[in-house]
DNA sequence: CGTGCTGTTGAGGACGATCAATGACGGTGG
DNA sequence: CCACCGTCATTGATCGTCCTCAACAGCACG
């Protein structure tokens, strides 16, 4: 099934590839006709794993991902946590070499698109836009990897809720719940699961996560503060209005 | 002072250009043409700092600087090194909300070449090889980001072994001898730097480290080893050979 | 109604931070 | 040449954060 056939889930891809500067038009129609659905993954699953990074490129329609690592003594590394919209698989399609045991996993139950690498990269010769679309995403990929690099210094609770404020803003300005364990937020925060049940219980006695078993954020304002929040790092805005320009010569 | 009449210092710069796939040539000697050097910059000075970042760019001659950022309570954090070739505030450049409070700092006396970012993003319009290359050099930049995520669950003996190895390898093959005090290191490592020297006697008398007061390797090949280094995730050569044909359209 | 995963609680221990003081070295100026 | 200074390296002691191990409770699943 292609994806410019299903206009509901069309939503979260046109609407991360127009903040990456493609806009609605024959760029984004070519790069649509290049999607293949494939739903039904399930949780735990691996999306795009360590053999297929050279041929396989993939977009999150539905569900949570996490692009992860697992070290010698099986301990799971989470690098960062991919919504619908996001591409899976970026940095190993951009750059072979990098993180090489790295690999895609599904959260939740998902859905996403595939994409043949080599019509991909014909695509791009034909409307740079997308190649340039890729790129920024990679940057902000960056820029969250070097965000997160700079609170691991940071005591667990700010750690912590500066995740979890990253998360909301990546989910959108109303979500309110955050589709991970607290397992997740572990492996994602570099702490081990015991203790960081100890600081969500923390932080719900502060007030800012409800008592509910899923991870709900009740203040979201105070959280922000205590995390040192600034959600600069995740606005790619401002690096469109200067690369539009120049870039399609 | 133009960089491109200056013989001795256009090595690292177009070896670095070239392995990010701007051979000798029209690009090369487009981009040599922009470059302005400027010496003489001291250790502690800032290079690229939070209010320059859009309007600069530049690219490290000679000297050894750091990309950082300073938390609240005064203590550093380091993203990464950077040595002659490498481009400064790379980040800021192309993506200008990201780490927004960061900057580029000299750890040794530097000079630099200082390029003009509006006649830079020009002759990118015309020679598409110099966007790719800064492009591919970012990526890189993110994957040490990833990296260096990636250690910071190991304990501190690998870490600082692994953060050494890494340095080792983007000096080049042959040298043995990392240009940085203990006190750099415990702040790229994000450990005291007590805790660092620590680390260095033990390193010692593992027979890793010399005794000497600045910081020599004296067993590559085991220090690699206890720190599980693989140098792939430096490697940009994999890259090269599938974006040339494609991106040059 | 088991089975499995997630969440929760307790106790003990390791790793690394912090504070404080001293030594070693290079540079500067008298 | 030597005294002075600042930075870096080193050492000891104490303390706190976080890990590990272990057990159990809650909930969803078949």
């Amino acid at each position: 099934m292609q994806l410019h056939a299903v206009v509901g889930v069309v939503c979260p891809v046109g609407h991360r590839l127009e903040t990456l500067g493609v806009g609605a038009g024959a760029d984004l129609d070519a790069f649509l006709k290049l999607v293949e659905v494939r739903d039904g993954i399930e949780r735990g699953q691996s999306i795009v794993g360590r053999t297929g990074v050279a041929k396989q490129f993939a977009i999150l329609l539905e569900g949570v991902a996490c692009f992860s690592t697992r070290h010698e003594d099986g301990a799971r590394q989470i690098y960062a946590f991919h919504y619908p919209g996001d591409f899976l698989g970026l940095h190993g399609f951009l750059f072979p070499g990098s993180l090489e045991i790295s690999q895609v996993e599904a959260l939740a139950n998902c859905s996403i698109g595939t994409i043949d690498r080599d019509a991909l990269e014909q695509e791009i010769g034909r409307h740079p836009a997308l190649g340039h679309a890729l790129w920024r995403a990679a940057i902000m990929e960056a820029s969250i990897f070097g965000q997160r690099l700079c609170i691991t210094r940071r005591p667990a609770l700010q750690r912590i809720a500066h995740l979890l404020c990253e998360q909301l803003t990546r989910l959108g300005i109303d979500e309110r719940v955050i589709p991970l364990t607290q397992i997740d937020v572990a492996d994602a925060a570099g702490l081990s699961a015991v203790h960081t049940n100890r600081i969500f219980q923390e932080l719900r006695q502060l007030g800012l996560l409800s008592r509910q078993r899923l991870i709900e954020v009740v203040n979201k304002e105070h959280l922000q503060e205590l995390a040192a929040f600034d959600a600069r790092y995740l606005d790619s805005s401002e690096s469109l209005s200067r690369w539009d320009l120049r870039f399609d010569d």
